[in-house]
DNA sequence: TAACGTTATGTAATAATATAACATTTACAA
DNA sequence: TTGTAAATGTTATATTATTACATAACGTTA
């Protein structure tokens, strides 16, 4: 289990869109959909993403500049994670390989 | 063996200042380190990339947005790269693990 | 509860990354 | 030699993210 976090203001607004919107959203229209929630600056909606990353709620998916809720908050491989989407729909999901996962939290470059 | 391709003129340049520098370059950087052979404008840049990337000449650091080229260009891991990137000193290194990239070319969603 | 350190918030300006739109030139196979 | 795809050149602009600075809220512990 991971520790219980109490989400600031923003941070709960904002978590809790992207949470419903089940898939990635991007920054500004984070945004575009909080303003009427007074939250007004792109600097308000990038602290609230970089703490929920930090504390594992969201995941950034890099490729896409976009954060998606983390499927799996009560288990380990949100420490390791990786998605796969789809080249023709962009369907995003999280990959649950616990084979992948412990290769990835193990690894160790060697080189 | 890959294709050989006939890399056009920016694609040269642009290719070769990748493969010296042997760590990942930003585009802006690498704009202003070509500009002295006449490529002036962000798009020129951002086309040799695209195309340097398409044809697997070099990989894009999605979390970095920074460009590296390709360690493996005569093997087919080239078609599912993974990369290790330290923490503390930012050090990028491709990883070579067949059964990862085994994992990753077969990857199938099955959700 | 007062004082302190930490975390979160507000706001404006701007930096950094990337693409749209359009015109022209080059490479090269039919 | 000409038709076509690929590459190039140029300007403007869209998108994504951070710097800098000021203020407020929260939690601890003296």
């Amino acid at each position: 289990m991971q520790k219980e976090h109490n989400l600031s203001k923003n941070q709960k607004i904002i978590f809790d869109l992207i949470d419903k919107s089940g898939e990635p959203m991007k920054a500004y229209s984070i945004l575009f959909n909080v303003q009427k929630k007074g939250i007004k600056a792109p600097l308000q909606v990038y602290r609230a993403l970089d703490k929920l990353v930090e504390i594992g709620k969201i995941h950034k998916i890099e490729s896409r500049n976009a954060f998606i809720a983390c499927q799996n908050s009560s288990c380990q491989i949100s420490k390791a994670t990786a998605f796969s989407i789809c080249e023709s729909c962009e369907k995003v999901s999280e990959i649950n390989n616990s084979k992948l996962s412990k290769y990835l939290s193990n690894f160790e470059d060697v080189s």
